[in-house]
RNA sequence: UGGGGCGUCGUCAAGCGGUAAGACACGGGUCUUUGGAACCCGCAUUCGCAGGUUCGAAUCCUGCCGCCCCAGCCA
C-alpha cells in the first residue's frame, strides 16, 4: 500500500522563489502566506488549489498561513459565507491557528495610512462622477487626462476626506484617489480610486464606516500589517502588482511582501466562475451550493470526495503561469486512488433482476464471510446472508452474449462473489420481452467461491439475498456539462446551453446488503464492481439511507464494448458504402 | 509603436547552456473470488516558427506567429 501523500513536492516556480529567498535569508528566512477569500460566495476546487498552495508552502518551510477575509465591499458580502468558507478550509485539512483576520479589522489603520498618503501629496479627493472618471481614464491605447481636482491642497484634501468619513457626502459624489500617472500604459496606475463612499452597513463594522477602501489599496497594506512574506494570487492581478508595490513604497509600512501570480485552475466539463455557479443555484439547475454535482468544496464533500483526494489532486496539477485546463479525469483518478485504499467493500445491486437458485432449499438461508477491504486486511470481514432468491445486476446477464462476455448467460457458469458457482438454466420474460427472472443451479461444493476440483470460472458477479436485502434510493451523478469547455461559448450563446440533461439519475429500487440499513450519513463504501458511494448527509433518514455515487469504478468491459460497437458501426458503414456504389 | 503575461506529448507539468523527469489519458501484457486494484512494457530524435551565438541551445540573443488578461467608485 502506498501513501501518496508522502510523495515529494513537485517543483514549481513559486517554491523555487521561496527556496532562493530562504537561501538569501530574505525576511530572515520566514515564510508567511495567506489565503484571502472574499466572503461573497462558496469556495470551489479552484480555491482549493490556492489553499493547498498557500498552506502547503507555509507548512513545508516551517512558516504559517493566515486566513484573511477580504471584506471591503459590504454590498456583496455576507456572514453566511464566512462560516462556510471556514468550514471548507478546515475540512480540507488546514488550520490557521490564531491567524484568522479580516481586512475590516484594519479599517482604522488603513484610514490613517490614507491621511498619510494625502499629507505626502500622494492622494487627493476627487469630485468627478463615476462616468467622468471613466471618461478621464482614457482607453487602452490613449492616455487619460488628469482630474481637475488633482491639485487640491493637502489641507483641503484632508478636510474633504475627513468629511467623507463623517458622512457629509452622498454615495458616489467623491472618492479618494492615488496620485500616480494618468498617462501610464497600465490603467491601474491612472490615479486609481482607493476609497469610495458607501452608506451601507458592514457585516462586521456595522454603521461605523460610510467610506470603504478598495482592493488594491487594502490588500497590500493588509499583507504588510500581517507580515506576509509571499503574497500569492492569480494571473489577472499581474497588472495590479505595480500598484501593490507603489502603495507600499509611499508609506511607512512594516514590510513589503512580494506578490507572485499563478494561473488559476480550469477543469474540463466544469465552470468555475462564482457568478455562473451562483446562477445555477439561483435558477434551481442544482439544489444548492452543496449539490453533489457542483465543483464547490461543499458539493464535493457531499458527493463524498475525500479531502485527501482533493489535496492530492491539487499537488498533482502543479503550479505555473500558463493558462491551462486540467482533465477532470485526473480528479476522478485521485478520488478512486484514495477510496480504493480506504473504503469498505459491500454488495449492492443498482439495477436488480431476480436470480432463483433452483436446487437451493426453499425457506432456508446461511451466512457467508466476505472481506471488507482487500487492500486493507485490518478492515476485517463480515457475514452476509445467502438464500434461494437473490438479486443480481441486470447487465450481468445476457440472453445472447458476445464471446468476450464473462458473466451469466444460458448454460454459463459464474461465481457469486464469496458464495457459490452457479450455472444458468433458464430465464423468464414478460409480454414486452423484458427479462423478469433468471434461473440457475448452484454447486454446494464451491461454498465460499472456490472449486475443490480446480475448475475455473471467467466471471465473478455480485448479488444480494432477496428476502434480506434493503431497498434504497441511489443517486448517480454525471458531469454537469456535456462539453469539455462550457465557458467557451459562442457569441449569443450561454453556458447553460451545454448543461448535461443526464447529470442526475435517481434510482429507487436498488437492493443492498442488509448491513447497510443503519449506515451513518457520510459513510463511504464501494459497491463492488459498481463504484464508490456515500450516504447522503441531508436526505438520509435513520434506517433508510440515500446513497450518492461518488465515482464509478474504471470499467474495462465498457471500453471493450464501446470498441466492439465502433468496429461494428465502421463495418456497417463500409458495407452500405459498397452497396451505394453498385 | 497602449500595458502586462504565456507558448515543452492528447491533458497537466519538470527542466534554469551538457544533450527531453513525472502524472493522467491511451495501447499492449501479467495476475486476479471486484472486467477494480496491483505489476510489467510502450508512448515528444524534439520543446510555437525562423534565424543567430556556442564544441554544445527547450534553456542565451534577434525577429516573427499564436493565445490570455486589463478601460468597476468589484475582488
Amino acid at each position: 500500500m502506498k501513501n501518496t501523500e508522502k510523495a515529494p513536492p513537485v517543483s514549481n516556480f513559486i517554491r523555487n522563489i521561496i527556496i532562493e529567498d530562504i537561501k538569501a535569508n530574505k525576511n530572515d528566512g520566514r515564510v508567511i502566506t495567506r489565503f484571502p477569500p472574499e466572503p461573497n460566495g462558496y469556495l470551489h476546487i479552484g480555491h482549493a488549489k490556492s489553499i493547498v498552495l498557500n498552506f502547503g508552502l507555509a507548512k513545508e518551510f516551517g512558516g504559517r498561513c493566515h486566513l484573511r477575509f477580504d471584506d471591503t465591499n459590504p454590498t456583496k458580502e455576507e456572514v453566511e459565507y464566512i462560516e462556510a468558507i471556514k468550514e471548507d478550509v478546515k475540512w480540507l485539512g488546514y488550520d490557521w491557528g490564531e491567524h484568522l483576520y479580516f481586512a475590516s479589522d484594519y479599517f482604522e489603520k488603513l484610514y490613517e495610512y490614507a491621511e498619510e498618503l494625502i499629507r505626502r501629496g500622494k492622494a487627493f479627493v476627487c469630485d468627478l462622477s463615476p462616468e467622468e472618471i471613466r471618461e478621464y481614464r482614457g482607453t487602452l491605447t490613449e492616455p487619460g487626462r488628469e482630474s481637475p481636482y488633482r491639485n487640491r491642497s493637502v489641507e483641503e484634501n484632508l478636510d474633504l476626506f475627513r468629511r467623507m468619513r463623517a458622512g457629509e457626502f452622498p454615495d458616489g459624489s467623491r472618492t479618494l484617489r492615488a496620485k500616480i500617472d494618468m498617462s501610464s500604459g497600465n490603467l491601474n496606475m491612472r490615479d486609481p480610486v482607493i476609497y469610495r463612499i458607501m452608506h451601507v452597513p458592514h457585516h462586521r463594522t456595522g454603521d461605523k464606516w460610510c467610506i470603504y477602501p478598495m482592493y488594491d489599496y487594502t490588500h497590500c497594506l493588509s499583507d504588510s500589517i500581517e507580515g506576509i512574506t509571499h503574497s500569492i494570487c492569480t494571473l489577472e492581478f499581474e497588472d495590479h502588482r505595480p500598484l501593490y508595490d507603489w502603495v507600499l513604497d509611499q508609506l511607512p509600512v512594516p514590510c513589503h511582501p512580494q506578490q507572485i501570480e499563478f494561473a488559476r485552475l480550469n477543469l474540463t466539463y466544469t465552470i468555475m466562475s462564482k457568478r455562473k455557479l451562483m446562477k445555477l443555484v439561483e435558477t434551481g439547475v442544482v439544489s444548492g451550493w452543496d449539490d453533489p454535482r457542483m465543483p464547490t468544496i461543499s458539493g464535493m464533500r457531499r458527493r463524498g470526495y475525500p479531502p485527501a483526494a482533493i489535496r492530492q489532486f491539487c499537488e498533482k496539477i502543479g503550479v505555473a503561469k500558463r493558462d491551462s485546463v486540467v482533465d477532470i479525469g485526473l480528479l476522478e483518478f485521485c478520488v478512486r486512488d484514495e477510496l480504493n485504499r480506504t473504503a469498505d467493500r459491500v454488495m449492492g445491486v443498482i439495477n436488480p433482476v431476480k436470480l432463483i437458485i433452483e436446487n437451493y432449499p426453499e425457506g432456508e438461508s446461511e451466512e457467508l464471510e466476505a472481506v471488507n477491504n482487500p487492500e486493507d486486511p485490518s478492515a476485517g470481514t463480515r457475514m452476509v446472508p445467502f438464500s434461494r432468491e437473490l438479486y443480481i445486476e441486470r447487465e450481468d446477464f445476457m440472453e445472447d452474449p458476445p464471446k468476450k462476455f464473462f458473466r451469466l448467460a444460458p448454460g454459463r457458469e459464474v461465481r457469486l462473489r464469496y458464495a457459490y458457482f452457479v450455472t444458468c438454466t433458464g430465464f423468464k420474460k414478460d409480454e414486452d420481452g423484458n427479462i423478469v427472472e433468471i434461473r440457475a443451479t448452484y454447486d454446494p461444493a464451491t461454498k465460499g467461491g472456490d472449486s475443490p476440483d480446480g475448475r475455473k470460472v471467467k466471471g465473478t458477479i455480485h448479488w444480494v439475498s432477496a428476502p434480506h436485502a434493503i431497498k434504497a434510493r441511489v443517486r448517480l451523478f454525471d458531469r454537469l456539462f456535456s462539453v469539455p469547455a462550457p465557458e467557451r461559448v459562442k457569441e449569443g450563446g450561454d453556458f447553460t446551453d451545454f448543461l448535461n440533461p443526464d447529470s442526475l439519475t435517481v434510482l429507487d429500487g436498488c437492493m443492498l446488503e442488509p448491513g447497510l440499513k443503519d449506515a451513518a450519513p457520510g459513510y463511504v463504501c464501494q459497491f463492488e464492481r459498481r463504484g464508490y458511494f456515500v450516504v447522503d448527509e441531508k436526505d438520509s433518514v435513520p434506517g433508510s439511507p440515500v446513497f450518492n455515487r461518488i465515482v464509478s469504478l474504471r470499467d474495462s468491459w465498457a471500453r471493450i464494448e464501446k470498441q466492439r460497437q465502433q468496429e461494428e458501426a465502421r463495418k456497417n458503414k463500409q458495407k452500405s458504402g459498397r452497396k451505394r456504389k453498385r
